[in-house]
DNA sequence: GGTGACCTGTTTGTCCGACAATCATACGAT
DNA sequence: ATCGTATGATTGTCGGACAAACAGGTCACC
């Protein structure tokens, strides 16, 4: 019958180390703030090299598991923040020749339903996140560098008022990629930040009011207006999404 | 005014050159498959130790960006393949207190209308292997642990089959973190797998007949069929996602 | 001619030891 | 109470070392 082998798989320690303590930090065994041993602590533990250590913090380190907080020296356990994982997707998704028509059509199946769930569930704070966000862009509107910032922000806080991670970071991936085409619209189309300011005070009453189904036809509007300003700037909806400049950024340590 | 100055950013060296290198690989400079040199010749081009370009290495091997090819010792470039992202994600999640009923919202969201997309953008290939893993799942309904894992590539022929691979990789982690409950899910509802195998049937017919809306309509059903499946099998929906067994697995080297 | 044994240089995984710079803390001076 | 200083711990980086695994060539052998 089958004689084949299962082809055996050789684990560096520098893995198993990763592994093992990406474990505890999963399954909530090292709870986050928490701090981690020294280096030479683990390296004892483990009963492995200082630098065999090092390369699994590396490597827990760009999953975001740890940090090192704030001019402190030893590391400490901490949740993936959303920006940092969509970083990975983003960059996974340029590799992977996504083009304009991808991201749009994507935008165009997660947002409606998405600003739905946020007029639903919205608070009080996130409606005052929501507004102040339609607010900076209004106010930034002419500086297409920072306005297009300001609308991932709309969006963003958008997604946190759905209260459900799983939305928020979905998009976040999709509002990185949108940057680079969403500045050359707004650069080549006088009328497109008037258009974005009324779809955000629509979609701002909507919340207001708690109506869904009025914030996804606003939503469903405000997206499909994206794609008329593609097809005005002269954007080819088949072109590759162009790397942000900003990939790999350096996170600045808050 | 402001005398206020900018917290400065100190880059250690390690954190340097996965920029450098992880830069050049996104700007293609680099592109798939091309090797990297050898460890000694970065110390040697970058001027530092070893050591620190294997603490580099260690980062952009796990972002996925570099890749060791099966029984080769020189790192070459890699696409970041969707699953080790997705797992990134899906970490994240799970750490951000994700309950089912935010995966399950998520699924209700984004499936339906990826089914509608399958359906108008598949071809021949697509469909086999929608067809054929529709027959993989019929045949391992009774073993849950399999099972799940079925369903699973099944979700997953579809999102190819849109040609889009941000939807593809959207759902992704939506699907790692469904596992669990599917499977309770799957043990305690014995008429789960049949109707399971329905709506495949009828989303795989969908297809074939590119009826974008028929597909949209049973998907539809299909996800709503989920919620109840949870309520029959007493599975709260504001229960945490529990952490699967094989977070942060070892990937094998194929 | 093809096969397998053997040697050689390269590369990785891991280790050891070292040191400057930085951080935490306590202590003492003003 | 604020500031300067001494002390110890920790990280970032370095240099060198060695076994194991791999690539490629040579060479004997069938």
């Amino acid at each position: 019958m089958s004689v084949e082998f299962a082809p055996l798989v050789m684990q560096p320690a520098y893995r198993k180390v990763a592994v093992t303590i990406g474990a505890r930090i999963l399954s909530r065994a090292l709870r986050e703030g928490e701090r981690l041993p020294s280096e030479t602590e683990l390296a004892r533990q483990f009963a492995v090299n200082r630098s065999t250590v090092r390369e699994a913090l590396r490597e827990l380190e760009s999953r975001g598991l740890v940090q090192r907080r704030a001019g402190s020296k030893l590391m400490s356990v901490s949740r993936p923040q959303h920006e940092d994982v969509a970083e990975g997707v983003s960059n996974a998704l340029l590799l992977h020749d996504v083009t304009v028509r991808d991201v749009w059509e994507a935008l165009s199946i997660l947002e409606p339903p998405l600003a739905r769930a946020a007029a639903r569930a919205r608070t009080a704070p996130d409606l005052k996140c929501v507004s102040a966000a339609a607010a900076a862009f209004s106010a930034a509107r002419n500086d297409s560098e920072q306005a297009v910032h300001r609308v991932a922000e709309f969006f963003r806080c958008l997604g946190r008022a759905t209260h459900n991670p799983v939305l928020g970071l979905a998009q976040e991936p999709l509002l990185q990629l949108l940057e680079p085409s969403l500045r050359v619209m707004i650069d080549k189309i006088p009328q497109a930040p008037g258009r974005i300011v009324t779809a955000q005070r629509r979609l701002l009453e909507a919340l207001e009011a708690r109506d869904g189904e009025l914030a996804h036809a606003w939503m469903t509007r405000h997206i499909r207006d994206f794609s008329r300003g593609y097809e005005l700037a002269g954007i080819k909806l088949e072109m590759r999404v162009t790397s942000r400049p900003t990939a790999l950024k350096t996170r600045a340590r808050a």
